[in-house]
Order: structure tokens, then sequence, then C-alpha cells
DNA sequence: GGTGTAATTTAGAATAAACTAAATTAATAG
DNA sequence: CTATTAATTTAGTTTATTCTAAATTACACC
């Protein structure tokens, strides 16, 4: 399967990309989805839907007055698993994080190896 | 290998991905590479190549007063070959577009299927 | 030193994307 | 029909990206 430019796009957008991860395995309403948001109005939530939806990365059905959205997952191929594989690791890091805080007794000021800021010349030979 | 988000941005603009394509199987130099995009400056290939660097999709060599970038493809996994399949697909509708050209011969209407603007509902039941 | 070629960098302009607030549409319940 | 809830759409603003033109840096050669 060849992606369509307009997937690559709509995954670049960490809004769109959270709002992919929350229907990933379960379809939501809109506005559960906007709940979960709270930084951001509902309005802008729908756009982003309906951006998501034209890409194909989503669909949704209509029941009542709600619409259900969910990830086409099956649409996504490799590049579902390698979302996945981002979110796993962006939550191993974030424990990584809350283990070292909880560990850290005392000012401990560890290694602290700072990346110098280069501006890099046009040939390095 | 799980994708840094500026991967992800790096991949949504077309001009980076036609870069990226340009040095996909062999290496260039920054100015073969403005070359062959005669729509933009120099500058501006520069600063494209600056982000694709950065995010990890190219790298590159500096020999004399040139330098040369390649993709760094063994860095990106399956996202490579969905790239590829997508470069591929357009070659073969680009084909495909010219062999239907060359054969239509007087103006054939053919069925044209306009495809609707639809104002969708909030729900469809 | 000075000239030519290659590439990068900067500042600012043009363009595109994302967001907000308000208006609108749909459906349900009374 | 009215009120309520859910969602979308529109118009306009804000923000981010992309580009250009000009200045700058790097290297080779004379």
């Amino acid at each position: 399967m060849a992606p369509e430019p307009s997937v690559l796009v709509a995954l670049a957008s960490p809004r769109r990309r959270e709002i992919l991860r929350l229907v990933w395995r379960e379809e939501r309403t809109a506005g559960a989805i906007h709940r979960a948001m709270p930084d951001v109005t509902f309005g802008a939530v729908s756009l982003q839907l309906r951006t998501l939806e034209e890409a194909g990365l989503v669909e949704s059905r209509g029941e009542k007055q709600f619409r259900f959205y969910r990830a086409r997952r099956e649409a996504l191929g490799a590049l579902g698993e390698m979302l996945e594989r981002m979110w796993d690791d962006a939550l191993w890091r974030l424990k990584l994080a809350a283990q070292l805080e909880e560990t850290r007794r005392g000012p401990r000021p560890g290694p602290q190896r700072a990346q110098a800021q280069q501006k890099r010349p046009p040939r390095k030979k």
C-alpha cells in the first residue's frame, strides 16, 4: 500500500496524532475526544477530525445526535505499528522520568553534558 | 524503531520529499539538487536540507567546496519502503496518463462522473 | 592578497496552517 | 413548536512554515 501524501501531512501534526491515539483502540464521540483535550475548542477538534477522515486515517458513524470516530488501523499498515511504537516509547520515557524523580533523594547533580551549539561550516574536511 | 516526530514533520512537505527522492539512490551535491529544482532558490534548498538532516533523514559529507547529501535509508525502515511505493505509484500514474493521452485520438468524451460536492450532515441515520 | 565557485545564513515577505468565537445544522425530548 | 445537546461550519485572527534576496563563509587556484 502506497500512502497518499495527505496521510503524511495528517500525521505531521501533534494534535492530530493525539486525536488518532485517542481513537486508536476504541471509538469515541467527537465530544469525548474534545473533553480529553481541554486546551482546545470543540470546533478545532472537529476540523482536525475532518482532516484525519479525509486522509483516511479515521472513519466515523453517526448514532443519535452523536458521531463516533475510530482509527482505520488496517488502512495504515506498517505506519500504524510505527505510531504504536512511538506512543509506547513516549510512555516509557515518561515512566522513566517519574522513576528518576522518585529515586532522586536530595540534590544529586549528575553528569550534565550539554550539547554545545555548533555553527556548522559548509564542509568538514 | 520508533520515529521521532521530527521525521513525520519532515516527510509532510512535498518539497522535502522531492529532495529526499533525489538523494535516495545516490548522493548529490547541494548544487545538483538545486539544479533539479529550478523553481526554487539555492537558499531554500539549503534550508530544507538542514531540516532533513536534523530529522535524520539525510546525511552529508564535505569534499572540496562541495557537500554531498544522501538519504539515510537504513534509518527509515518501513517508512522508506512506503516512500518508494509512493514514488513508484506516482511514476506509474504519470505513465498511465501519458498512455491515455496518446491513445486519445479525437475528442472522446468518456464517462465523466464528477464527484458532487457534499456538505456533510452531523449524522447519517 | 584577489577571484571564482559552492554552500550557508540572515532578515524580512509571502503563504499556509491552526485556532477561536459565533453562527448554524441535526437530532431528541418534551 | 421550543429547549437541549452534539457537532459542524464560517469568518477572521494568530501562529508557523516557506520562500526570496542579499550578505556571509569556505575552499581552491592563481
